[in-house]
RNA sequence: GCCAAGGUGGCAGAGUCCGGUCAGACGCAGCGGCCUGCAGAGCCGCCCUACGCCGGUUCAAAUCCGGCCCUUGGCUCCA
């Protein structure tokens, strides 16, 4: 069975095949701001498709740039002291973002490619772009001229006829053709720019960032050409897979393509998975929006694996929305998985490797939770589905436990080894150590007063032992009654 | 205006490629029962009779075709 994606630029389903070696690229993080979770849908779902590859086999080279030259983060500089200069904002943000993706268990990329780093390749393909007569040079900034390229438009459908100006309206002027956009801007930031990011007064010193010798003079590079460059440089000519979020579409991966064919006449990408927005009181999330959560204080309320669990409630190619509901069916959703998964192990711990227990419910639903699990995530990665097939393992399990006067050994460890390799390679779960055995010294206290409950249940006194269990749950200790005494887990 | 993605139950969200096995996936919410001192977790069962609208093709349409309405995104920075 085969991979099946949903391809931009085919306009349809596509079987994904390669030869061993994938390359994937990710566009992108500009570092301009904290990360909010409509980043981190993108991300995510980048790092799903990349553990899905690997598990089928493939090798997967994937590289995520990072934007560190742009209006926005020249806005920022003097926000802070220490914040002098267009790279001391990118540096702050770029560390906040890998931190928050180091917080969301993503997979790190094989390179993470900076634009201040590949300023000689921009310049170079430019240059190419210029000789093959695609390109122009215009009062020392560079523009794409979308007329010389037949294909342009492919990707996002759109026809030149209808286009409206691309780009920042004081270069228009400077353009053969409205809908051309630069490759290359001279100078620094311009005024109109500067002013319609600023975020912070700068006074008469406005930043207007850092510039770069060029053939064409002092300037700054475009905002699509640095996509072509760096994946061009890290991947080669031809990717397999270009990720992105479906807002890039137009203009931004239509440029990538437009540049990057008419430089190297081959196909830029074989595939285009755009990734649907994640939507808030009805409209995208976005920073300029302000409608947003960031990465951080997300991890810090849900946690990583609701939030895992809340992005794979839905299909990376549609849009989702994030919601007091849909956070709080994830929250849901991830309870059952993990308590699924440690029961098993619960069980499983507790049962002899010699135990000649069979249940055939148990091992059936192992067998065809690998299945379904597996055709869903071929079927164009329906990681709701996927989702759903370990949410039927933690039905069996729960079934086997409540059941069973012996434990099922070797079905239990099947069943293990199923969240475990499903759930926490592939969909990058974390389930956790059950917290029995684990001797800390909260541990034992909560022991302690776990038995002073359980003589004041047995001499009767209820409202005494409902106090003691209020106040464990006051401090995050979640008690639960069962047939052989009482079980607690720390809650977060 | 043009381009794109969508519109499925109380919510959320699969299914649409390749028409029938599809309408009640999975989860949440609701109801009843089991278990429990109570609660939680869990188990069993039930309810809700949702495919935007109008046509067309077909023995058969959520699925294909046409038209229309609505939502979101893009055409300025954007995951």
């Amino acid at each position: 069975m085969t991979l099946v994606v949903t391809d931009t630029l085919a306009d349809e389903r596509v079987e994904f095949t390669a030869d061993g070696d994938v390359t994937l690229y990710v566009c992108g993080l500009t570092v301009s701001d904290d990360p909010h979770l409509g980043h981190a849908r993108l991300w995510f779902h980048a790092d799903v498709l990349h553990r899905w590859l690997e598990h089928l086999g493939y090798d997967v080279q994937h590289v995520e740039n990072v934007t560190d030259v742009n209006e926005k983060i020249t806005a920022r500089v003097g926000e802070r002291d220490d914040w002098t200069a267009e790279r001391d904002v990118a540096e702050s943000f770029t560390e906040t973002t890998f931190a928050a993706m180091r917080g969301l268990n993503l997979r790190r990329a094989t390179v993470y490619p900076r634009v201040t780093e590949h300023v000689p390749e921009i310049i170079e393909l430019i240059e190419t772009l210029i000789e093959k007569g695609y390109a122009y040079e215009s009062n020392g900034s560079v523009y794409f001229d979308v007329t010389r390229f037949d294909e342009y438009g492919s990707l996002s459908n759109q026809d030149l006829e209808e286009l409206e100006a691309q780009g920042d309206p004081d270069e228009r002027s400077d353009k053969r053709n409205p809908a051309d956009f630069a490759l290359w801007k001279a100078g620094g930031v311009s005024e109109g720019a500067a002013r319609e990011h600023a975020k912070h007064d700068h006074g008469e010193s406005t930043p207007t960032g850092e510039t770069w010798e060029s053939p064409w003079g002092e300037g700054r590079p475009g905002w699509h050409i640095e996509c072509s460059a760096m994946s061009m440089t890290h991947l080669g000519d031809t990717l397999d897979i270009h990720m992105g979020g479906r807002d890039l579409v137009f203009p931004h991966h239509e440029n990538e393509v437009a540049q990057s064919r008419a430089a190297t006449g081959q196909p830029f990408a074989r595939h285009w998975l755009h990734v649907g927005l994640l939507e808030m009181d009805g409209e995208k999330m976005s920073s300029s929006i302000g409608n947003f959560w960031t990465v951080p204080d997300a991890l810090e309320e849900l946690g990583v694996n609701v939030v895992r669990t809340f992005y794979a409630g839905a299909a990376y190619r549609s849009e989702q929305a994030l919601t007091e509901g849909t956070i709080a069916e994830a929250e849901r959703r991830w309870e059952r998985l993990s308590r699924g998964h440690e029961r098993a192990v619960e069980a499983l711990d507790s049962t002899d490797a010699r135990s000649k227990a069979i249940d055939d419910d148990l091992r059936k639903t192992v067998e065809s939770t690998r299945a379904d699990f597996e055709s869903a995530m071929n079927d164009d990665l329906n990681l709701r589905e996927a989702t759903a097939a370990l949410l039927e393992l933690t039905d069996a399990v729960n079934r086997h436990v409540e059941a069973a006067a012996t434990y099922d050994y070797r079905g239990l460890r099947r069943a293990v080894e199923t969240f475990e390799e499903l759930g926490g390679d592939v969909l990058g779960l974390q389930f956790d150590e059950p917290s029995d055995g684990d001797v800390t010294l909260a541990g034992e206290l909560v022991e302690l007063v776990l038995s002073v409950r359980e003589a004041e249940r047995e001499a009767g006194n209820y409202e005494r032992a409902d106090e003691l269990r209020d106040a464990l749950t006051a401090v995050g200790v979640e008690v639960e009654d069962g047939p052989d005494g009482a079980t607690y887990r720390f809650d977060g």
